[in-house]
RNA sequence: GCCGCCGUAGCUCAGUCGGUAGAGCGGCUGAUUCGUAAUCAGCAGGUCACGGGUUCGAUUCCCGCCGGCGGCUCCA
């Protein structure tokens, strides 16, 4: 017998039509509710025949003892014959059922049953405490197997890691006993994973900037966590896509666009689905439901499933920009830009051939890691975490990945594989409340090709399942802004001058005429700028220049250029620049196109997302 | 999700020991045309998040709810 166990906030079912085995039921048993309710899908399976009586007992017994530690108020029992593959016949499951009804009544429960053999709709919400979802074997005989999957042994087994810092030189030391003294952002990290954080409880400093700078906002007529992201906000997060996609196409990724929505039914889904507590948004369709993606994995997964591939042909690789991923995280858990239910990532899966190929592959997207945390100026750590078995074979690759870095880095060793990896980098930024946030990640991994029956054809003409990379080489899209506005708020607070990347500043020069009568002249420099690829924009308003130069100040414009008539007059620009404390400095209008252009090379561009004359522009908050 | 704190004009906030509100910025109008971080004056903006309750009267007190932030939990 196989039991599944929710403990939900309520249950609804309406039986529609019988089965060839429907049991005839009375009127009231067509539509119940219950509420408070541990409800139990059942299979009765072929061994319970052998003794339907001790199926019965073994049966109370689990749903009692669920029932006690989650405290629920009444019990609904849910033939459920999808559970099982091998099914009893009609009349000992409806024994068995009656069996367990009358069990769990004569103990004084309130219990509550749903029809055997009917098609039933039925609508739950489970509340997704650790203990909610419970599954397990009940079986006859001898053999007393019990299976339980739940967060919680979940939860433990994760726990059971130990922590090291590996440094360049090759050198492993176990975490506690590691001085941090020179690795202040190191030590930030660790005691953030293994402790959590102890920080004064204060709102993160990029909240308030992203509101600000008029990127990105709440929007309160949409679900928690999903955010409205104005036009500067959006320019900014497209450049961060079309850079992060242009890195992978050009190491060679085949870009593909999946569905965002999955059938809950589909088999293989079911599976994976089975593996991780429930987080998903659901959408309903006539009779049937979905779930929207958390990652782009799916979609790959199925188009992976369908694809004829030889060995020649790996490493493979397939990407998607996720717009969007949806995670229903807990709403105490959402925090502004760092942790949202619906976010944009890039995903990538490489499909290859053998450990030495992963490896091969791991190094090369770990680079791609490094090249794009420089781009967006912030410091990161480093992570690496392994099953223990399989650093041990790998000590020699783990030192290599640590030379690349030049500076120590934080290893975890699981004693046991219970995720589907055996081996990511995690590359995290420390935010201005010592909080870590993980954007790059690379993992290698081992399971889900099998279970989604993605094979290759190998030299010997057999089919083989190839191992498989999970790359996110920018992490969260969002989250890579939370990172940059995080770490210029820190700048900001040593006395730097923030300031976006000069790729990523909506505004990268601003001219300021010094009165009206330079307008005209301003105008024409307008244009020549615009053509040449910079995003420059005008401030035509009435106000003074002192305050036209303190506005442009606070938007962090990085070139602001003041002209006048001695501009007008000897051609050249007197220009603060702002990486260089608003120094003025003199440049030819050449000279500072060449400049920019030096500054933002092989970096994406996107033309000014707002009118150039600054009198034309609303303000959006 | 649980617990705590918060929600007053477009923004940032003050205020009302219960008698339906005020500043600065922004916006609009006018004057000022200015050389590197805030020119001056006037005007228009508010169901005090939302829904109930108590009260002669609620923005204020109570309950609920929505949203935000934090802590816990969580983070495939």
């Amino acid at each position: 017998m196989k039991v599944l166990l929710i403990h939900a906030d309520y249950i609804e079912y309406k039986a529609k039509s019988k089965t060839r085995v429907a049991e005839e039921i009375p009127e009231e048993l067509k539509s119940q509710r219950g509420e408070e309710v541990l409800v139990a899908f059942v299979a009765v399976e072929k061994a319970d025949e052998a003794a339907p009586e001790e199926a019965v007992g073994k049966g109370i017994e689990e749903i009692e003892s669920v029932f006690k530690e989650v405290k629920a108020k009444e019990v609904m029992l849910y033939p459920y014959a999808h559970l099982s593959p091998s099914l009893s016949n009609p009349e000992v499951a409806v024994r068995v059922f009656r069996g367990l009804e009358e069990g769990l009544r004569g103990k004084g429960y309130a219990v509550k049953r749903a029809p055997f053999g009917w098609y039933k709709a039925f609508e739950l919400r489970c509340k997704g405490h650790p203990l909610s979802e419970l599954s397990r074997q009940i079986t006859v005989g001898e053999a007393k197997e019990k299976e339980r999957v739940s967060k919680a042994v979940a939860a433990e087994k994760k726990l059971r890691s130990e922590w090291y810092i590996l440094d360049p030189e090759g050198r492993l030391t176990p975490a506690k006993e590691f001085d941090f003294s020179k690795e202040p952002g190191l030590r930030t990290l660790y005691n953030y994973e293994t402790a959590g954080t102890r920080s004064a409880a204060k709102e993160p400093p990029h909240i308030k900037l992203m509101k600000e700078h008029e990127l990105v906002d709440h929007e309160p007529g949409s679900d928690p966590g999903n955010l409205r992201w104005y036009p500067k906000g959006t320019m900014i997060k497209r450049l961060l896509e079309e850079h992060v996609t242009g890195i992978l196409l050009n190491y060679g990724a085949m870009e593909v666009e999946t569905p965002i929505m999955y059938d809950f039914a589909h088999p293989n889904l079911r599976k994976y689905l089975d593996r991780f507590p429930a987080k998903q948004y659901v959408v309903r369709s006539d009779e049937k439901e979905y779930f929207l993606r958390f990652a782009a994995c799916f979609g790959q997964y199925l188009m992976g499933h369908d694809m004829t591939i030889s060995y020649r042909q790996l490493p493979l690789r397939l990407y998607e920009l996720t717009h969007y991923s949806f995670r229903r995280e807990q709403s105490g858990e959402l925090s502004g830009l760092k942790r949202l239910r619906t976010f944009t990532m890039p995903d990538m899966h490489t499909l290859c051939r053998d450990m030495d190929q992963a490896r091969k592959e791991f190094l090369n997207q770990y680079k791609l890691a490094m090249g794009w945390m420089r781009d967006l100026g912030v410091e990161y750590q480093v992570a690496i975490r392994f099953i223990k078995e399989f650093y041990e074979q790998n000590e020699e690759f783990a030192k290599t990945l640590v030379k690349l870095i030049g500076r120590p880095i934080l290893i975890e060793l699981w004693e046991e594989r219970f995720f589907y990896f055996v081996m990511k980098f995690e590359f995290s930024i420390n935010d201005a409340l010592e909080k870590a946030a993980t954007l790059s990640t690379v993992q290698i991994d081992v399971e889900n090709t099998e279970r989604f029956g993605i094979s290759y054809v190998d030299e010997d003409g057999s089919k083989k399942h190839p191992l498989m990379l999970h790359a996110s080489i920018s992490g969260g899209i969002d989250r890579n802004l939370y990172a940059i506005l995080e770490h210029e708020w820190m700048k900001a607070q040593k006395g730097e001058r923030p300031m976006l990347p000069l790729w990523l500043s909506p505004t990268q020069v601003r001219l300021v005429p010094v009165a009206e009568e330079h307008l005209g002249y301003c105008e024409g420099l307008l244009a020549e700028l615009e053509v040449q690829g910079i995003r420059v924009d005008l401030d035509d308003g009435s106000s003074t220049l002192e305050k036209k130069i303190r506005e442009a100040e606070m938007e962090w414009v990085p070139y602001i250029a003041v002209v006048g008539g001695k501009e007008i007059e000897s051609g050249t620009l007197t220009v603060r620049v702002r990486r260089e404390k608003g120094k003025q400095k003199k440049f030819t209008k050449e000279e500072l196109v060449a400049t920019i252009k030096e500054e933002v090379r092989a970096k994406p561009f996107r033309r000014l997302p707002l009118p150039s004359r600054l009198s034309q522009r609303p303000t959006f908050r």
